[in-house]
DNA sequence: AATGAATGAGCATTCATTCAT
DNA sequence: TATGAATGAATGCTCATTCAT
């Protein structure tokens, strides 16, 4: 397409790299620029200000996040509700394989988000978007008597995004990602055990 | 004792609360030197390194966590070894409540560590020895038929370690403690209904 | 006429006033592009140096100052030539009123032109139109008796042409414009107490 | 005295000398830093901003404005308040060969005192006392007797301060000195043969 | 005629560190 | 022990100008 929306993504994507490898630190209009082989000046005729990248930076994980994997769920559950639930573990165990960057540069940005109030914004709207998906998920469960009857929804909701970020975290840290794989199953199966009605 | 040792304890208290607040950016020796009371060249004469500063930091950190809670765990379980990795989790949620920016740096040096051998390593330290605790009370656990006999071990380990940072994670970002607190709840049951033996 | 006279005439009012509002510092191709309303690559097109627009401008405002205002001299004075002279400071009244962005733009010239020989002999033309105009009007007054006999006509001629000029800083700087009024009545009146012969 | 007290100075009259011949663009911290003898970023050690550092200046010269000249008035008059009116342009007329830059410095001042408030404020005070002082010396000739009853005292105050403003542009702008010189004398005396009682 | 892209130079400011006192 | 002074490197950003289209 237009030669200049291809720079903006090279742009995205070096800056994204490059926040992966060295850090929010590491994040120079300079260094990003060089990365994707041109002056640093020139890199601000893109985005007219350091904040401008770093918030299409966001936005740009955000669309990578929100983007559906192709590849279904690895494992056959019986009710529906619960399979979908555990279906977004895998998802996450795919990603992992796919872009491992991409999770460091979510710990990053959460990180950065506590100091940065559009990025802040940004992380929440995905972070709502999440939350409201996966208590549609367990509450629909519950109604239909797939899941627990007695179950906190909303505690259970948490529960998951704290698992996910523990997740991501993990492996944002450097961790192993074959032990990971495991983990993701013990997880799930300790989701699976916990959902279920009794 | 030596008023050189307090100093130090100072300096390294105001580095903790300065990235407690700012982050790794705004960890700076003008900074800390200034939260402290003295002149930025002084904190030299203390460490005379930044990365001195950060790596006692990060030792008293460590050592912030392995001293153990005083409260006994608030829930009462059958099984000693599933009971003892419970209590790990309401000992999380009561430092959640006692000193907060504990998580923040926590996951700030998590994330710095990637980028700092020294700090990466003496975090592994805490990472091994927690595991180490971890996986010696699952499979004692799974020896006495406390836990369900096919547990996998280093899987639930490292899965309990994600979910453990994942808590951590969210406190960090500044999520709602209340609510953080009923997630640790709902994280403690899936285990238990996870672990128990069939 | 031609578009791209127009054009040129659009971007030096719109230098102009950035020089009024903004001071030189102000004065930026970036800037008087846009308040013009076309790409700062563009404005090089008409003007191929930033030299040269500021050039225009003080071109152009050489000749605002050259076009006589219509208003006659609201004061009635016997002799002529003393009423000539009186003329140019209600003159001055009157444009302070009619375009007091002028005087600032003058006041920054004039300082600029310190350093930009091209300014100054521009500006030294304006100068030296006026001090021979006054100078004349002054020698023919003397001349034909209408002003004192021993009149110093070129230490005369200066101390008006400063007069103006305080007129012009006192303005640029913001000074209330009925306090200058009046102001400017008094050295009217001053210089006719002065120049009357005994 | 103090080192750092000398070294200040140093960098003000740095800064000074700076405007004076390259004008406000030209006063960078670079280049006051290294007509000073040092490097830009101790410069900083002492003025934590180019802005203390310009107001330092501001000061620097309001203080060298105050400072009353030893030389007494070169000329003699009957009518004491007259005689001191009178004696502030010899005033100005011998710092004009003593500190020519102080007044292209003056004027520079004054129109970036449009863009910058603090500065405004501090040439602001300087008027204000100057203005206080020449009303002062006014009204109190008119109430003796030794100036025109029907002094509108305000607007000669604001005449007074344009001619000075006047002479201080005109010398700024590069003029002749015994021109200037003249000029002033005749500025005296329209003031003289204005003010005396009819 | 118009503009998007690109660049080199420059600017104020911050930072970790060294050194002399 | 303490600190003021000093510096080199780096950062985000602005600007005038050039060039290809």
């Amino acid at each position: 397409m237009s030669a200049a929306a291809d720079r903006r993504r090279d742009l995205i994507a070096a800056a994204r790299q490059l926040i992966a490898e060295k850090g929010m630190a590491g994040f120079t209009l300079r260094a990003v620029a060089q990365a994707a082989g041109l002056h640093h000046a020139t890199l601000l005729h893109y985005f007219p200000a350091k904040a401008d990248l770093l918030h299409a930076v966001v936005e740009d994980l955000l669309q990578s996040l929100a983007a559906p994997l192709s590849g279904a769920a690895p494992v056959v559950i019986a009710q529906p509700q619960l399979r979908a639930i555990i279906a977004e573990f895998f998802d996450i165990r795919q990603r992992l394989h796919t872009d491992p960057a991409m999770f460091v540069v979510m710990s990053e940005l959460q990180l950065h988000g506590r100091h940065d109030r559009e990025v802040a914004t940004q992380l929440s709207r995905l972070d709502e978007a999440w939350s409201r998906h996966l208590a549609h998920l367990l509450s629909e469960g519950v109604r239909e008597g797939a899941l627990r009857a007695d179950l906190d929804v909303p505690a259970a909701t948490e529960a998951l995004m704290a698992e996910t970020k523990g997740i991501t975290m993990q492996a944002a840290a450097g961790g192993d990602l074959l032990a990971l794989d495991r983990a993701i199953d013990v997880l799930a199966a300790q989701l699976e055990a916990y959902l279920r009605p009794s």
